[in-house]
DNA sequence: CAGAAGATCCCCT
DNA sequence: GGGGATCTTCTGC
């Protein structure tokens, strides 16, 4: 297993995006460590892109990470409820990312499933655990990610909480393309394929 | 300081 | 597939 470094990061965001599909994704802390392999990611163009938070290179508190080097957690809270979990892409100053939209659950089961449903894994219904990961926001809630793991530097540990992607060899896929999900005010960038999956995965939100 | 929008989810039909 | 929940974040006055 390899652990992805900076040089993976700082690449330019599109690529990212798409070569994280099949890696695994870890939220390690002192009490738990729980994992799920990236199926679904959405790559954000700022500052051109329209449905970037960083669009027109605006710099406010909450996106200021983005303008960081690659390999940075950007995690923001959605519709008072819900967080989104992002990986900053690019080289500093070139406030871009990739969002990561479902995983398919890989260690830690029942921490997911008591996390989402307040139950075990094994208690679950079918149905329920098909949606433990298959989302943007539900996979936060799985991995125990909120904004106490925004701007988290994915390339070094400190053994106390830690987020990072690795290799594990998964490979053989076959990875499709489609416009971005929700985000319908974003005029000619609506239709930008920047939406990457990887085709056939029960986890995939949708399509 | 008030108003509006939102990279979502869940429940209902 | 449509609407409500729910409140942070940002903008404009």
């Amino acid at each position: 297993m390899r652990i992805l470094d900076r040089s993976f990061y700082t690449r330019d965001t599109l690529t990212v995006s798409k070569e994280l599909l099949g890696k695994v994704l870890v939220h390690q802390t002192k009490d738990y460590t729980v994992a799920g392999r990236i199926v679904e990611t959405e790559a954000y163009l700022g500052p051109e892109d329209k449905a970037a938070h960083s669009y027109g290179g605006k710099v406010t508190p909450r996106v200021k990470i983005m303008y960081n080097q690659g390999g940075f957690s950007y995690i923001f809270t959605i519709y008072g409820m819900y967080h989104c979990f992002n990986i900053v892409t690019e080289k500093q100053g070139k406030p871009q990312a990739a969002l990561i939209r479902a995983l398919e659950p890989v260690q830690n089961l029942d921490f997911m499933a008591l996390r989402r449903f307040g139950k075990l894994h094994s208690e679950l219904a079918g149905r329920q655990q098909k949606e433990l990961t298959n989302g943007p926001g539900k996979l936060c809630i799985a991995m125990g990610m909120n904004k106490e793991q925004n701007k988290i530097d994915m390339c070094t540990r400190n053994g106390i909480d830690d987020i990072y992607v690795y290799d594990d060899g998964y490979h053989g896929f076959e990875v499709a393309t489609s416009p971005r999900i929700n985000i319908d005010y974003a005029e000619e960038y609506i239709d930008k394929p920047w939406r990457f999956f990887i085709k056939g995965n029960k986890y995939v939100s949708k399509g």
